[in-house]
RNA sequence: GGCGGAGUAGCUCAGUUGGUCAGAGCAGAGGAAUCAUAAUCCUUGUGUCGGGGGUUCAAAUCCCUCCUCCGCUACCA
């Protein structure tokens, strides 16, 4: 048996020093379908997520709330946890950067970054904003009237004098550009890439990477007074979790990465700092970074002092969590900035979800069961309405396979629900209702190629609807072993003569109940 | 200031290399049907394709210019 491909996918690693938000919950959504999608292709996919742990900011929250910072990364790394349970995400496995191994493989990368001559020491003076963990230019920051000198950001920032530790990054703008130049999907969507490479042809600076004021960090190699800056920390999370480079660990065979699913505002990190770093321990680079866009709260920008962020906890709840995962990829073109409200998401559900498909799979199979004794029946011969009917079904998987080869996950759903669209109208004007008594054979054959649209339909749809899907695969009596793309298609048909269970809803339509505001 | 995006029906948006490109979905209006989750199907858009100019037999699609919005970046000091 041919070995399968490898899919390596990640999303950024969380800063849990608060609660997780719908940002969150979005890329989470968008990496697990990706990777339930490979894995439905026929992939060996590990899929990471996790937590960003150090940091001062982590230690202030910590002083602020009066516990430990162990303890509250423990907390708080619990709830990213959980609100991957609650999404119902299927990663592999939960990296955090205070854990062991991990402090094994940044001392690796660091201890090969210095051999290569890329690390130095120097010192470092300049106005420091804690907030955003930065260091900016005095001609970068404004004295405020109250006396407080503040960052191009907003956030205030000191005086800090410290010995640190530089990475030559200068050294590395050509051979970036070459990068870029020679793998142009390297950085996704394009317009990323157009940012980034103006960006590193500006020329690049000497980055500073360590810290020395405080200590909840990993220890430099050699100078335990050091901690590593965030981003050496951060970023090498992703070669953690595959062991690399021992050969003998289990998932050392998933380095590189195939790519990371991040938030656009971090894309430079993981397109200059990342790579160059790379390049330095000579250790392969990931093959594409994804930089998705922003969910925005009807047009706004969502924020704790503005009060409309939005917990995915009590979204999932209220709406489902098939409900809200289908509604963040189907609505949002994936790489630019969306929208969400509870008008859009409510369209969705009941337009696409309950009405569409929902009812479609509904109508049909109580046929049969009312009909067939529950059988799924032969089809006679095929009209050219049968033959293109069941062709728009057979034609999905290459459709989504280049969709998703994209990451244009709403380009998928689209593929996905014309299709349910023509098996409504299909199923509409073939009327077998009517044909039920006047036709049998052609009622059964209607029935027939119904069915199996809507098996070709759960099977592509499992990445972003697992539970429906699911369930939908379940009411067509599909084996839980014959569920992937390949057995979408001629000659993977359904069985004619297979006893299906009774059906069921599979999608509720969402009635606005009398009180109840929803959380918009 | 520089670089790069975007501006298409009420809403969200598709529109490869110029020639059925003036479209889809949703919302609205009218109708049909009644198997089904008050679901479905059919019909219905006089949109200056941001404004103006130009190239061409032909431009939403190329060029120039202006306006608006956004991203990245630099800087006024």
């Amino acid at each position: 048996m041919a070995e399968k491909p490898t899919f390596y996918i990640t999303t950024a690693i969380s800063y849990p020093n608060g609660t997780p938000h719908i940002g969150h919950a979005y890329e989470l959504i968008a990496t697990d379908a990706i990777a339930r999608f490979k894995r439905l292709d026929g992939y060996d996919v590990f899929f990471l997520t996790g937590t960003d742990e150090h940091g001062q900011k982590m230690l202030q929250t910590a002083q602020r709330e009066g516990v430990p910072v162990r303890e509250l990364a423990d907390r708080n790394a619990g709830n990213f946890r959980a609100m991957g349970a609650a999404l119902n995400a299927s990663n592999d496995d939960f990296i955090r950067t205070t854990e062991e191994r991990h402090y094994r493989t940044c001392a690796e990368i660091w201890t090969r970054m210095r051999e290569a001559g890329d690390i130095y020491l120097a010192s470092y003076a300049g106005w420091y904003s804690v907030r955003d963990e930065a260091y900016y230019a005095e001609n970068e920051t404004v004295l405020g009237p109250d006396g407080v000198r503040r960052g191009p950001t907003g956030t205030p920032v000191e005086w800090v004098e410290e010995e640190s530790y530089f990475f030559r990054l200068s050294a590395y703008q050509d051979r970036l550009l070459a990068l870029y130049e020679s793998q142009p999907d390297f950085i996704l969507p394009e317009e990323r890439r157009n940012e980034i490479m103006s960006f590193v042809r500006s020329g690049l600076k000497d980055l500073s990477v360590s810290r020395t004021a405080f200590s909840w960090g990993i220890p430099v190699p050699g100078d335990p007074k050091h901690v590593m800056y965030v981003w050496v920390d951060a970023l090498t999370n992703y070669v953690t979790a595959t062991g690399y480079p021992d050969a003998a660990a289990p998932r050392a065979r998933f380095w590189p990465a195939d790519v990371h699913i991040i938030g656009k505002d971090i894309v430079r990190f993981h397109t200059v700092y990342w790579p160059a770093f790379l390049m330095s321990a000579n250790w392969p680079l990931p093959k594409r970074v994804f930089g998705h866009g922003f969910l925005f709260n009807r047009g706004e920008k969502m924020s704790k002092s503005v009060g409309n962020v939005i917990d995915p906890f009590s979204l999932a709840q209220h709406y489902g969590v098939d409900q809200l995962r289908y509604f963040l990829l189907r609505e949002v073109p994936f790489g630019q900035d969306g929208n969400y409200s509870h008008e859009a998401i409510v369209a969705r559900i009941n337009a696409d979800l309950a009405n569409d498909l929902g009812n479609l799979a509904q109508r049909s199979l109580s046929m049969i069961a009312k009909n067939l004794e529950g059988r799924v029946p032969s089809p006679g011969p095929l009209t050219p309405a049968d033959e293109a009917m069941l062709a728009a079904a057979d034609a999905l998987p290459n459709k989504a396979r280049a969709a998703m080869d994209d990451f244009a996950l709403h380009t998928m759903l689209a593929e996905l629900w014309r299709v349910v669209g023509d098996a409504n109208r299909y199923f509409a004007s073939e009327e077998p209702w009517v044909k039920r008594k006047s036709d049998p054979e052609r009622f059964g054959t209607v029935l027939y190629v119904t069915a199996e649209v809507l098996r070709a339909v759960g099977i592509l749809a499992q990445p972003v609807i697992p539970q429906a899907a699911g369930k939908l695969l379940d009411l067509l009596g599909t084996s839980p072993n014959a569920r992937d793309l390949a057995h979408v298609g001629q000659g993977r048909r359904i069985a004619a003569g297979s006893v299906l269970p009774a059906p069921s809803p599979i999608f509720p339509r969402y009635v606005e109940a009398e009180q109840d505001a929803a959380s918009a």
